[in-house]
Parts: structure tokens; C-alpha cells; sequence
DNA sequence: TATATTTAAGATAAAATTGTCTTAAAACTT
DNA sequence: AAGTTTTAAGACAATTTTATCTTAAATATA
């Protein structure tokens, strides 16, 4: 699995979110319900998306989660950051600290062009490309086939 | 990461192998003290390596664990294989069982681009290629400065 | 103001990964 | 044949990730 499971929980969450209004909030709650992801793992993992100040938050009655910008504002990469870090766009596929162009391991040059090609369609792809897709297309984003849009 | 640390001290010996002599046995404590890796999970790793036929293994003085085929003939993709599973190379980003051209997510045709060449890279890449270059530039496969090819 | 709803935060638990240790089995050496 | 070296295999422990549970804090509503 090339991300963690909080990772893809989180994009999985942020896409539904970017296909919605962003006017009110949505709580966690429902999200967990309709995306089908533990309540409390989900709710930690958003929390790091508003730390990052992908989302806003409120509490209360009405509260929730929303977009804290418009979903093609937002990019993948943004949200792969904020849940794993940046290492799947940076490292060395050896693990090797420091490896880079001066200093590389066998693997850097080999490696080199297929990761700038990950960062560049994780950069240049929003969160509302992914909704606009899935939901013209009507495609899902659970294992189950419960999942509805909209 | 993109590998588990696993793959990535298997994919490590394997270089290193595909460097030296195919002729005799390399005991796996002195590739574990020139790695740097622990003996116990180092032998663990290969024991993996060696089911899947990459590796050669042999008990006793003068014993220890050898290519099974040269190193131009082993690719880093069997290598991966062998110790993650093919999952990088097949998966769906989102995690979604039976995501493909029929049935796919909204992240898939954005992913398979980069996906094909991840497993293009992998399947075209020998360990010899990689020895070769480590070798011939000096370049290290060991965090610290101190692995010594040949 | 009191109550209900909701996120925040932290404690705890389960599972997976990583790492260590012990014993067994095989092969060489003397 | 006996002893040494080495991989194989399995038990055990530590760490990280994943998941659950409880309590606190904030906000809306009545």
C-alpha cells in the first residue's frame, strides 16, 4: 500500500468534502457513517487536516468539518502531506538520509524521474478534479458499494 | 516511506550481491555487519528472498546465501515482490478492492500513469544496473558512510 | 441558564511491523 | 564421530500504526 490507511481515509473524506457545499459544517458523524470509517479514527485524522488548515472546524450543534478553501484550491498533495508527510515526494527510495543528486544511492537516478512525476500529478490534481470525476462518473471511493454522492 | 523497511534492507543485500562473485556462499552475519542491519531480521528478510527463489541458501562452514541467477537476470520488481507483495505496483491509491479500468475510483486514471511507471522502472531495472552504478561511482547503500563495495 | 450536540484531546487496546533471542537442522572440519 | 559453523524456524519483545473509549471544551438551542 503505497499510503497509510489514515491517509487514505483522508482523501477519501476530503474528495466526498470537496463535492458538497462548502456552506455549512458536516459533522464527523455523518461522514464516518456515509464513508464507513471508524467515528474516532476519523475525527484524529481530520483533526490533523485542520491543524494543517486544509479544514475548519467548529463544535456545538450545527458544527463540524468543512473545506477551509474551495476543493480545486486544494491539492492531493496538500492532503498526502498533511497525513504521511512529504517523504513519498522527497525520499530516497533506499531510505538513505541525504540522498539527493550530490550525494545519491544507486537507485537515485533510476528513481528520480518516477518521483517528480508523482509529485507532479499529486501538485497539479485538486480535490475537485477527483469529485467532478466520481461524481459525473458516479464512481466510489468505499470498498463496499453503499457509498451515494451528493 | 514508500517501502517497508524491510524491502528496503532486502533490496539493499540484493544490490550488494548482485556486486560481488556469484561463486561461493556470503555468510548472512558478515552481510549483515558490512549492511549494518541486524543478523536475526536480516536473516529473516533473506529466508524470504531465498522461498521466493532470488536467493540461494546453504547451512554450515563455508555456507551462507547467494544469487540464485546472475544479477543482471533479477529485477528490483522481483525483489519488491518477493518481500511487500505487489501491491505498489497493482493497487488502487484509494484501497479499493477490484479498482480498475471497469470499475475504477476517481483517483484511478490519474494513478495509473504514474503507477505503469513505477512497475516499468522496476521491471527494467537490474540489480546489476544498480550495483553497477553504486560500484563504479562509489556511491554508498548504508546510511552511514561507511559500507565498502567490493 | 441548562441541556444537548459536537469537536478536541488523551488514555487504552488491538494489530502489524520491526527487532531480538533461543533452539533445531544441516554441512563442513578435524 | 564429534565439534563447529551456519541457515531455518519459532518464540518473544519493542515499536508503530490502527482503532476504541472516555472525558473535556465549545457552541447552539430551548
Amino acid at each position: 500500500m503505497i499510503f497509510s490507511k489514515s491517509c487514505v481515509y483522508g482523501l477519501r473524506a476530503m474528495i466526498y468534502l470537496a463535492s458538497i457545499s462548502r456552506e455549512g459544517y458536516v459533522s464527523i458523524k455523518g461522514l464516518s457513517e456515509k464513508l464507513d470509517i471508524s467515528f474516532h479514527f476519523l475525527t484524529k485524522i481530520l483533526q490533523e487536516l485542520t491543524a494543517d488548515d486544509l479544514l475548519e472546524s467548529m463544535k456545538g450543534p450545527k458544527g463540524g468539518v468543512r473545506l477551509s478553501k474551495s476543493g480545486g484550491e486544494i491539492t492531493l498533495k496538500e492532503v498526502v502531506k498533511a497525513i504521511d508527510g512529504p517523504g513519498i515526494f522527497t525520499e530516497c527510495v533506499l531510505g538513505l538520509p541525504g540522498c539527493g543528486s550530490e550525494k545519491p544511492c544507486p537507485m537515485h537516478d533510476m528513481w528520480e524521474g518516477t518521483r517528480d512525476k508523482i509529485n507532479d500529478v499529486f501538485t497539479t490534481t485538486s480535490l475537485q478534479d477527483m469529485s467532478k470525476e466520481g461524481k459525473a462518473k458516479d464512481l466510489r471511493i468505499t470498498p463496499d458499494g453503499q457509498f451515494i454522492w451528493g
